[in-house]
DNA sequence: CACTTTACCTTGGTCGGCCAAGTAATGAGC
DNA sequence: GCTCATTACTTGGCCGACCAAGGTAAAGTG
């Protein structure tokens, strides 16, 4: 098999492009924008003693008062162990509280704690920043365009993964 | 069969964006497409013996024949200990070959093995297949608008976290 | 009522990814 | 030549996220 290594050196400058990305530009481009996106998160909620992720879920509690922990993974369509985990981490920092359910012994019902209730305001506004900030520069055509692609792509990807929940 | 994973069955309704969402649609939607995205590259890449992530770095192995490490962190835009870790779990699974370089007893030269090339492939062809079916139902014009849209969204978080390999 | 299935959650392991801190070699300035 | 900053990579720690497997409680079935 021929390992094809003619790029480093003298290629006709095609633009750069690493090569690696003709084979898939968009998949290239989600990736690195996700990526980007979360390290821009992280450091908007790091002043808020937040982890990227945690914060939707905090939203989420904020928003709907306790809920069942299987409430939290439907909603957040995540796997059952990474909501236990980012739970049993959110109550040790005291962000959350747990009890269980007198209903259902066998589940959990969360809730944000007041303290962390002070973070709402906080939270909400670096989301509207950092969506600010991700969309600088586009206009309200283009803004609403990405949204539809988005969730045209999301489909997609969701159709054969059989992981997320319908949509109307 | 379900394992408890996003059930589909009867979900009350989750339909509108939980409330969370509301706060930044776009940004909701890139982590989601991400998410979805990477999960449907690990199906792809499961039978092949590589792991979401490991595959980029293997292309660019593929492509450009033996290169630094720092190389490929600049080209990956990866923090240099993700690399590190990435690197020696594709050693030990055989996939990579480090030896140090000559010319500079800092730097580590890495290559794909011959091995690993018989999934050159298979691999880009999965990215194919990968790409199509996240693009599927869109227009020639919708990828290309979708393309334009996420570079500029990737310049705008690039420029901040101020991490990304400048292009053009 | 026992028996089986299903739902809810936890544990343990693995990976990608980050940051912070450390080691080692190169290179620049004096 | 010696010091000092820079570069290249590693280590350890942590988090999100997955899967696989387990334990317990509720619901369905005979």
């Amino acid at each position: 098999m021929d390992t094809g290594h003619a790029a480093t050196a003298d290629v006709p400058c095609t633009d750069a492009l690493p090569g690696a990305a003709l084979g898939g530009p968009v998949s290239h481009a989600v990736s690195r924008v996700a990526r980007l996106h979360r390290i821009a998160a992280g450091k908007l909620l790091k002043g808020l003693g937040l982890y990227p992720g945690q914060e939707l879920l905090m939203m989420h509690l904020w928003d709907s008062g306790p809920v069942r922990q299987s409430e939290l993974i439907r909603t957040l369509d995540l796997d059952p162990s990474t909501v236990t985990k980012m739970l049993q981490r959110l109550e040790q920092t005291g962000h959350v509280r747990r009890r269980p359910d007198p209903d259902d012994r066998r589940a959990v019902l969360v809730e944000a704690t007041d303290e962390s209730c002070a973070l709402h305001a906080a939270v909400r506004d670096a989301w509207g920043s950092l969506e600010e900030h991700t969309l600088a520069g586009l206009e309200s055509d283009e803004r609403a365009e990405l949204t539809r692609l988005l969730a045209k792509v999301e489909a997609n990807l969701c159709q054969e993964t059989e992981g997320c929940p319908e949509r109307g």
